[in-house]
DNA sequence: GCCATAACCATACAGCCATACGGTTATGGA
DNA sequence: TCCATAACCGTATGGCTGTATGGTTATGGC
């Protein structure tokens, strides 16, 4: 798919790729969209849970929450051949949502997850002192992501044209212009809901 | 495409709907590819002559710049069912862009055609005293325009977590603090590049 | 009036795809 | 040991697609 699209993913191919017949893949998945969405969701739930590891880890390293936004957020950027797949892949999925309402759901889904993680990162920033406290952590993380998956768009396209990390560097500066008062690491970026 | 992707767009559909012959279409277009990527293009031509003439209106009524975008941007938006499609068939497209080079051309152009028109934009908006001398304009196009898309695309899935407009004048009013002291509309948007 | 060219048509065709089907082999609990 | 179930295979098939082909009708310059 990243290479040659969505459509060059067939169930022959895949089958193949994989090193089993086309009965096999029908044994574990009905239909080919089944196939496709189980592995739309499988990957976004990895790369969900790749932003959280990664935010946790360096949160229990005293890391400041503007660093570690930045490094999660620069993670998706396609700044090297194996980003870009990713990249590609997803775009590929993306543009399926159109005329596949369950690639639609389970990427809606997803996108408010990481939403999610965001708003409630700005907001431990409010509480440690990275955030002023009038800050709308909503809104701050809808323009976090939108600006993000815009700047992944362009620069898939015209990478030299974009200064991607840079651009969300300046971004998390205006959000995160304060000091952290407890740099000890207690907090974790994405606490539990309840 | 809009309501059923862009694989249910199929020459012998796209004949019928137009109320000709597959022959016809064959005539004008030697293959589906040429089809489609004429479509594509003219599509995004239209696109950046609406944004342009927009602005060109609204600068001769002597408009605020900083109003003129928002209402550029804000017009790419899906907030009706119209637009709502037009986003849709716009997404399929860059679905697309993973395995149509050509198509990938075509978008990457046409984006840093509307960047370069937000870019003009902001250095007019230095000229007339609305963007402070320091801004980098460049950055700030890059910037907005990722936003815009960004906020287009998460507006599609999710239409009820984003409030679009209001997120792109929060971005706006940062780029454009002052006040124009020329207020009388000799400048234009877009000026001739010579 | 001539005729190259453009506009236009219907159909044939070869290829590819998702899925259905009927089958065989392993496995693990009763 | 039995046997339901899971794991696994190969192939047939019917449908759809883009495109090639061979044609007819209009048009407009000379």
């Amino acid at each position: 798919m990243a290479t040659e699209g969505f459509d060059a993913v067939t169930v022959a191919r895949t089958a193949a790729t994989a090193g089993i017949s086309v009965g096999l893949v029908q044994h574990y998945f009905r239909t080919k969209d089944e196939m496709l969405l189980h592995a739309f969701t499988t990957a976004r739930e990895r790369l969900e849970q790749q932003i959280q590891d990664e935010a946790k880890r360096a949160d229990q390293e005293g890391a400041r929450i503007e660093e570690i936004l930045l490094n999660a957020l620069t993670r998706l950027m396609p700044l090297d051949e194996r980003r870009r797949r990713e990249c590609r892949v997803e775009l590929a999925f993306t543009g399926r949502t159109v005329d596949n309402p369950k690639l639609a759901g389970a990427l809606g889904r997803s996108n408010s997850h990481i939403r999610g993680t965001i708003t409630q990162a700005v907001q431990n920033g409010k509480e440690c002192g990275e955030v002023p406290e009038e800050t709308d952590e909503t809104a701050a993380a809808v323009r976090l992501l939108a600006l993000t998956e815009g700047l992944r768009l362009h620069a898939y396209t015209e990478p030299s044209a974009i200064a991607a990390r840079e651009t969300i560097a300046d971004e998390l500066r205006r959000v995160f212009p304060g000091e952290c008062h407890h740099r000890s690491g207690e907090q974790d970026v994405r606490r539990p809901a309840g």
